[in-house]
DNA sequence: CGATCATATTCCCATATGGGCATACGTCAA
DNA sequence: TTGACGTATGCCCATATGGGAATATGATCG
């Protein structure tokens, strides 16, 4: 077999930089596809391109507003990457037990 | 320019589920490259090829024991990606804030 | 409708890369 | 030293893909 494809999953998606500048932009709100491609420096198709990967792993949305196309990050689509990496937290922090316990507590509180 | 390189840091590194596989494995201890491939069923040349990219991002080690040479994770290698996403935690945790909070009492306590 | 603006798509190219395979390198045992 | 074992490298191929440029598609305005 040959290369696999790399945009095919939330892993995938972040792994591109620019991709992680687009989030990250998108976290100030709502923005247009010319608007990331003047921010980024990047050109309009390009960033369109790297908008459609997002789309198609749930990373962002979009509303149509007139002639623009409004983008917004969805966050929950990284709660994969989250999860696999939490993981590995405790390999880390020696912080971690200490906040495991209290997050127990917490569930425990919601009850 | 033509495609950009994707194995240089801990985002790209993990964006290949055979690595993530292998960090998982890791997890649970040392491992030798053959062990891995066994488990992995994969061959060995591919196994090393991939534990050099994540030797090359920090995200494994590996010690010398005999003929073999066993890996281990490096957890802290991910705290990049662990930050990066965690910013986007509160777009869909509602508990965000308050585990936020929990967290600041942590800090607090330590002093 | 025709013109203009905003975005998406298509084609091309250079290149990175994952797997398959053979082989080189390093270490230990006899 | 020779041979076997464990691991790393090198080479080949197929393919994915990011950027560049041109163009298609869509929507709004006059």
């Amino acid at each position: 077999m040959a290369r696999a494809a790399t945009t095919t999953d939330a892993f995938n998606a972040i792994a591109e930089p620019r991709r992680r500048e687009i989030l990250d932009l998108l976290l100030g709100g709502e923005r247009s596809v010319n608007e990331l491609a003047g921010m980024l420096g990047l050109a309009q198709p390009q960033v369109s391109k790297h908008l459609r990967v997002l789309r198609e792993v749930g990373l962002v949305d979009a509303r149509d507003d007139g002639r623009q196309r409004l983008y917004r990050v969805v966050g929950s689509a990284l709660k994969p990457v989250h999860d696999w990496v939490g993981r590995y937290q405790r390999t880390w922090s020696e912080r971690f037990d200490e906040l495991d316990a209290v997050l127990e507590e917490l569930k425990d509180e919601e009850k």
